[in-house]
DNA sequence: AACTATTTATAAGA
DNA sequence: TTCTTATAAATAGTT
């Protein structure tokens, strides 16, 4: 691309980086934008530079980076739902990722770092978090009656056959 | 690019939109990989194909598309802190943007849509979110404090005044 | 998948 | 930074 050809090694001398950064940030906007308009794809670009500072697409049809996430994240469920059905001793890890990344978001909005939220932020925050809170337990306690109700149809079973057994002798 | 310049137009041939998304979607992954190796930039890209299937590129430094989220969420929370210093009015939506947020990450974990999890993944969130909920409550009660404090501080500084008007009459 | 005529991107220089 | 330009790279249409 320009003269010479170009070996995708990372550029030594920081000025020829940097200019070299702003054309092709540019370049690889253009070319997202034009996939999204001539492909009809939805995408999300992020890109930081060295120096930290944040460059973004979006498709116009998703309203946020969030909804990016959401989708990204549908996209992994069925993945990990496979990996639930078949090793079940992968259910823990799995429940650890998903709430290390629920930790991830609910400290920055805690805020660990310095910032400080206001009273109502704090409140409604609270409340959200006794409603999902509820909605865990409910789900929790759906589970144990199933896993029960198992258990008593196992035993029920069980007794069943060794009703016939003794019947048999 | 090509024979015959490229209006930046929806490609209404199905076929050769398919055509067109897989060459530019290769192309668009690699001059990411460029860029990210080059100028020494992080970055992530999402392409979602009009079909829903997901394609990902990420830069080798970052370990999981949180960790960029991460930063989205830090490259956007010192404009978050400016409006809140600014416009005091804008607290409660800034603190409905984030609840949102965490929603639709809890809605992905407890499932509504029926991904069912398993019982240790449950306790795992329920703990979580029980802790989550005492940090919340630390802060708010904090914060009541504070405001408490200061305005007991208003009251007595008021009653000096009140007393040095009456020593004058 | 491959080819190839063109357009497009961009490295280096000004 | 911004523009110019020589050259490499991408890709639309075709096979």
């Amino acid at each position: 691309m320009g003269r010479g050809k170009v070996e995708v090694t990372r550029i030594e001398n920081p000025m020829r980086r940097q200019a070299s950064f702003y054309k092709r940030r540019d370049g690889l906007f253009k070319k997202a934008k034009e996939l999204s308009i001539l492909c009809d794809a939805n995408l999300l670009l992020l890109v930081f530079s060295s120096c930290g500072k944040l460059y973004e697409f979006r498709s116009p049809s998703h309203l946020s980076v969030e909804t990016f996430i959401e989708k990204y994240e549908m996209a992994h469920q069925s993945k990990a739902l496979d990996d639930k059905c078949t090793g079940k001793s992968a259910n823990v890890i799995e429940a650890e990722k998903l709430v290390d990344q629920l930790q991830r978001n609910v400290r920055f909005l805690t805020g660990d770092e310095s910032v400080c939220h206001s009273l109502p932020a704090l409140k409604f925050v609270e409340q959200n978090l006794e409603a999902t809170i509820c909605r865990v337990r409910t789900e929790k306690d759906r589970k144990i009656r199933e896993e029960m109700a198992h258990l008593a149809n196992m035993e029920r079973l069980h007794l069943r056959e060794r009703y016939h057994l003794c019947t048999k002798a």
